[in-house]
DNA sequence: TGATTACTGTTTTTATTATAACAAATTTTA
DNA sequence: TAAAATTTGTTATAATAAAAACAGTAATCA
């Protein structure tokens, strides 16, 4: 739960409801009840319902909500529409591929930048961005002032790197790494994607179902 | 809420406790208190006591848990001591990714087939498996009986390939397009892994804290 | 050895989340 | 245009999850 006392679980639901109102948008959907939403992404009328008007009254009663506009609205409400700059540390397979799979425009973020410590990977264009040393680093972040930063390197280096990068003004991490990073300081926000664990949550389901 | 009655969240959260048992174990520390426990995971001892509690008393009043037991027992419960076989759909930059940043051994899978569509790739070893021809797909199925796949084509694909792998004998899916794969049918797994919905919500936290 | 401390397993209580219900407003239909 | 149907925003209820409380057992210490 946040400062504006929104559970975190509506929180999480908003992308969701953005990407199925961006293919509804995309199949030419102009408008959409609750119901129908609720039907497509497996969820209750009345939860879809709640979760909205945690932000405001986006729909018409007697007509439902309008695909692109309530689109633009959660968008706005999730901070799309502002960009936010954002480096990415740590150019191995993974970090390559975050690097060119991810649409940073699309979810609210400019990438500006990325670092590796490995000299064979420095001077590469990866997604028109050239990989830096990561001794660079701290002129980079006095100079552009990133705000996030993506971590694809080992666990091991993950405590060091966040702390420095905190003390360089970076606000919020995306953390790929085998490592849980925790929110230690005020105001520091971070997420962590363990797709080990959904593999791990996917044995047990086989095993239990 | 699985047949046992056990709750997705507890069964999301076995994975945490498994991993940080394993940097636990690692360290030597050879037992811990559900409170020390707790403190380093951020949650509360009650939670971990009645969590573990769904599955059996491994712990002993008075004295704690046995690291390694405890792990263990995690490990058992999520069936990584029974590898099943897995395979990945889509070799691009993240499915590449996937396979050679994944410990599959650790998680409960064993990777035994690469599939692209693209021929430029068919051949290719990777992580000392060959890339072969999506064609080959339903003899392979056929011989290997992989139970369970992972998907990393684009988002169009999703749906065809999913039924077609459940036509060929696929139980479960780790999804990691930029798609929702429904559980339509009885008995069929899914995780989802969006990493974009991750960025989306950092966007919100560090637009709103 | 007896008392004290530490800790689990389990029950009870509280807090949170999701669902259902419904009044008010709009649209559609006859 | 009047009645019926639709659908929201919001309140009330039910279900679920988390936290707290506590009894009982093992370990430790005097």
């Amino acid at each position: 739960m946040n400062k504006k006392g929104i559970s975190s679980y509506v929180i999480k639901r908003l992308p969701r409801y953005y990407r199925f109102l961006g293919d509804l948008s995309e199949a030419g959907v102009k408008k959409i009840s609750s119901g129908q939403l609720a039907q497509k992404m497996g969820l209750t009328a009345s939860q879809i319902r709640q979760d909205l008007n945690c932000f405001g009254g986006f729909g018409q009663q007697g007509y439902g909500y309008s695909t692109d506009l309530l689109r633009e609205e959660i968008g706005i409400i999730l901070g799309i529409d502002a960009p936010k700059k954002i480096i990415l540390i740590g150019m191995g397979n993974l970090g390559r591929a975050v690097a060119l799979h991810l649409n940073f425009e699309d979810k609210g973020f400019n990438l500006i930048g990325i670092f590796d410590k490995k000299e064979s990977l420095i001077g590469n264009i990866v997604h028109n961005i050239p990989v830096r040393s990561i001794a660079s680093l701290d002129d980079f972040c006095r100079e552009n002032k990133p705000e996030a930063a993506i971590l694809c390197i080992p666990k091991e280096a993950v405590p060091q790197i966040a702390e420095h990068l905190i003390s360089l003004g970076v606000k919020g991490f995306l953390n790929f790494s085998h490592y849980d990073l925790a929110v230690k300081y005020e105001g520091i926000q971070v997420e962590n994607v363990h797709f080990g664990d959904s593999l791990m949550t996917l044995s047990y389901n086989l095993k239990n179902n």
